[in-house]
DNA sequence: TATGAATGATGTATGACAAATTACTTGAAT
DNA sequence: ATTCAAGTAATTTGTCATACATCATTCATA
């Protein structure tokens, strides 16, 4: 056990020190969402570090969507919306984006989606078959030219199914993955034949399922 | 249409600025993952600014993961890892988590694990099947005090099948959801009567799944 | 080859000023 | 005397510049 030799050179930074501090403080609910931090004035004096320490900290946490700052005005503890946490995410899928990623995707969402879907008819409402049922017929009508449209068309309706599940992590889970659907389009579209027949036999099955 | 009078106030700082162009350039390819970033001397004469708003940026970007900083060596462009880009979605679930959440978790978990287990069936190899059953040994023998290692048994056992699915976004998507398990115990076990045998059932209709 | 000095990189500290917000003071009108 | 408004002062974050510390690499020398 030479355990001894180990663990030397991973020293933090100040700043990431700095990062650490603030950042189990608001996860252990010491610093309230919403609240204002201290100045930076005043939290150098009580870090006992220089400004440039203290500001390269909080610009980690409020590139992670810890903290906002205004300028001005001041500093605040910011709770994190879903939008940034998958932020990160999607930008994950960008970088790896490729043909190969491409089909695992789908593969997918054809697994999850009927699940999804069955969950959703537990807890629809008729507001929810309305809209579905409406996205159905603008999606068919569509003219088959409008790529865009029909991308957003497709989009919506599978996020309608998503909340009609009443379940956010569902929601959270498959959001960036149907944010994916809009960079597919130039593979979907034009290079598949007969793509749009099948994603509207597809929708009306899902339409079904959720009914039932 | 008064849009005269909106979009005003919301310019960027300088340093968020420079944030947008270094991560767009890392987007569009035009910096390679793992190549090396210019000086902050050099970007600085380049971008025109200081070596303050260049920094900040930086932070940024590497809070983001997207570069990786090495005091004394330099700045390169890093691949998003997974785990860093699940941080921020974990960091949501730990600010987000309550009773609710976890009763929404589990219902995920139990929609779509099945399906998982039919693509895992469909890809499996021997070695998986053997991973699995001897997991599922190891749980039932473990002693139920040891909580500690029942949640990690359980763990490893949904991962191995995430893994025999060979398709990353399966195990992209389900990390997060897994990862809850350890913070979900003190929930889980000793709270709800005869929960550990519901569980070994529930993992041998898995392992029979990916059997079959 | 191995040691150590020199060089170059990022990390931190300090002081100054710019820009935006907030707080306060002052003044006039009711 | 009270209320409201405008303008000013104070506060706070954003940027710049300079200096030095700390770590990693390079290179010269023994």
């Amino acid at each position: 056990m030479d355990d001894i030799f180990q663990n030397i050179g991973n020293k933090l930074t100040l700043s990431q020190r700095i990062e650490r501090t603030l950042e189990n403080a608001i996860r252990e609910k010491k610093l309230v969402v919403g609240s204002k931090l201290p100045t930076e004035r005043e939290m150098c004096e009580s870090f006992g570090v220089s400004r440039t320490a203290l500001r390269e900290a909080l610009r980690r946490l409020s590139a992670r969507g810890l903290v906002t700052i205004q300028k001005g005005s001041g500093m605040y503890v910011s709770a994190i919306n879903i939008e940034d946490a998958m932020d990160t995410l999607n930008l994950y899928y960008d970088l790896k984006f490729d043909k190969n990623l491409l089909s695992q995707i789908i593969e997918v969402r054809y697994i999850f989606e009927p699940e999804i879907a069955k969950l959703a008819a537990m807890n629809r409402t008729k507001k929810d078959l309305d809209i579905l049922s409406r996205n159905l017929v603008k999606f068919e009508k569509c003219n088959p030219d409008n790529t865009q449209l029909e991308a957003d068309l497709d989009n919506n309706f599978h996020l309608a199914i998503t909340k009609a599940t009443l379940n956010p992590i569902v929601q959270i889970t498959m959001e960036p993955i149907f944010s994916l659907l809009p960079r597919m389009r130039n593979y979907i579209y034009g290079n598949i034949e007969g793509e749009k027949a099948h994603t509207i036999k597809f929708h009306k099955d899902l339409l079904e399922a959720v009914r039932k």
